[in-house]
RNA sequence: GGUGGGGUACCGAAGCGGCCAACCGGGGCAGACUGUAAAUCUGCUGGCUCAAGCCUACGUAGGUUCGAAUCCUACCCCCACCA
């Protein structure tokens, strides 16, 4: 197993005898989530492929979810009503994720089952001098001093550091600590900077007589420009809840993959083989411009996370959106594929005799933020109706223009759409 | 509290009486090439009935002037040094 994530480049470091137990007999383990919203994203893909790479290697994978620490997260004075709602809504948020995490995990597997923890289940019952005695007495403070994240802050004179979030530590550590208990656990992942946290769990877990624990921790994306990873085109955060990210931005986030990077996630987010992989970098090496890497990347992940069906509506949004004109669609037809297009009621009347201007609708529709923006675009040649580009910066629309009666499709440059719907 | 420096478009940064809607760089957008990449190159990047023209803009409010981002006055805010 640790072998496969490290050919998958999923390994940055792990601890020493982490390995040796992988290979021996069945380990449970498991990940941290942050609740502190409803859906994972895609920069939560790495820890969810450690977890799927534990349960197809027969381990069991256990996710957790950190609703106690999201509690305390935020130290700013709440009232107690306040908490109790954030307490609901942490609820929510972690059921939310179990279920986006069914896609990956699963959790009806009769010998490795996965599982869901909710560090509230503990954390929250635990009485103050309990931890203090049991758990705190541990800890040196001397070793905590000299973590690096706490030490930047400790010199930074301005931003300094809470009490909270310098117990944090203890409260991860002691996460283990429970999880071992409970569960049999004896393996923690997590992102690279998770490292301290990790090795203080097993530290705890050690001195607290539990087994030998061990840590496995996942290397930091970013692109091959050096940027953050999971971001769209448009900066926004790319969710795998559909309701926030459509399958098809989600299809096209995968698909705009650069070069330098495919072969890499196809390794990271897929379960593509050796063999598969290589063909597809075989691919781009030869025939970059077919992009059947990116395509094929784009497709295993989205049927992963939105099934068949979604992946489904993203192929045909793309073919239609990027591949020919929307003329002869029907209503039906661009409604179903244009549907996370923004959409601006456009009325109809304005269309009638000589038409509206071009320029000013799409002014409205909010295609342009003004006026003049819109004749710049037209000039310089980025817009587009039904698939034509527009040559007169004086161009009007009328009826001529309706897609089966009722529709314009516009764009601007080769990838923002825009329909007007002239019902 | 004193002295000095400074506040310019999304950011950085020139300009220091008319040639300034404001050099330049970054960012952003569009175009070309290509592959819905990357790199590169080109153009655009205040508004208006955009061709001329007009309007609004250079911390805020006044003033001088035919004419101000540029000079004067007051005020606000930042930064440095001194106390």
């Amino acid at each position: 197993m640790i072998e496969e994530l490290r050919w998958r480049g999923l390994l940055a470091d792990a601890t020493e005898h982490a390995a040796a137990a992988l290979s021996v007999g069945q380990v449970a383990g498991y990940v941290g989530f942050d609740p502190t919203a409803s859906s994972l994203h895609v920069g939560s893909l790495v820890p969810i492929m450690g977890l799927v790479h534990l349960q197809r290697a027969g381990h069991c994978p256990i996710a957790l979810v950190g609703g106690g620490t999201g509690l305390i997260g935020d130290p700013s004075g709440k009232t107690r009503e306040r908490a109790l709602l954030d307490r609901l809504t942490m609820e929510e948020n972690a059921e939310g994720i179990r279920r986006q995490l069914a896609s990956f995990l699963d959790f009806e597997a009769a010998s490795n089952p996965a599982r869901m923890a909710n560090n509230l289940d503990w954390l929250d019952g635990l009485g103050l001098v309990d931890f203090l005695r049991d758990v705190g007495k541990h800890f040196s403070v001397n070793a905590m001093l000299r973590k690096e994240s706490v030490k930047r802050r400790l010199e930074d004179e301005e931003a300094g550091i809470s009490f909270t979030e310098f117990s944090y530590q203890l409260l991860q550590a002691y996460d283990f600590l429970e999880l071992s208990r409970r569960h049999g656990c004896t393996l923690q992942m997590g992102g690279s900077d998770q490292w301290g946290n990790i090795t203080a769990g097993i530290d705890l877990v050690r001195r607290m007589g539990g087994p030998q624990c061990h840590g496995v921790v996942f290397p930091l994306l970013v692109t091959a420009r050096g940027l953050k990873f999971g971001k769209s085109e448009a900066a926004e955060t790319v969710w795998l809840d559909p309701e926030r990210t459509s399958p098809y931005r989600f299809y096209q986030f995968w698909l705009n993959s650069e070069d330098a990077d495919v072969v890499r996630y196809l390794k990271l987010f897929t379960l593509l083989d050796r063999d598969e992989v290589d063909d597809l970098a075989e691919a781009v090496r030869t025939a970059p411009h077919r992009r059947e890497a990116q395509r094929r990347l784009a497709a295993e992940v989205t049927r992963t996370v939105h099934g068949a069906d979604g992946l489904d509506a993203a192929l045909r949004a793309s073919r239609i959106l990027f591949g020919g004109s929307p003329r002869g669609l029907s209503s039906a037809e661009i409604e179903d594929v244009f549907a996370d297009v923004p959409s601006t009621a456009l009325a109809r009347s304005r269309l009638e005799g000589p038409g509206a201007e071009l320029a000013v609708v799409m002014a409205e529709a909010g295609m342009a933020s003004s006026r003049s923006e819109a004749r710049r675009l037209i000039r310089d040649g980025g817009v587009y109706v039904n698939g034509e580009r527009v040559s007169a910066t004086d161009g009007t629309l009328t009826t001529e223009d309706l897609l089966d009666g009722r529709f314009v499709v516009a764009r601007i440059g080769k990838k923002r759409h825009f329909v007007l719907d002239a019902r």
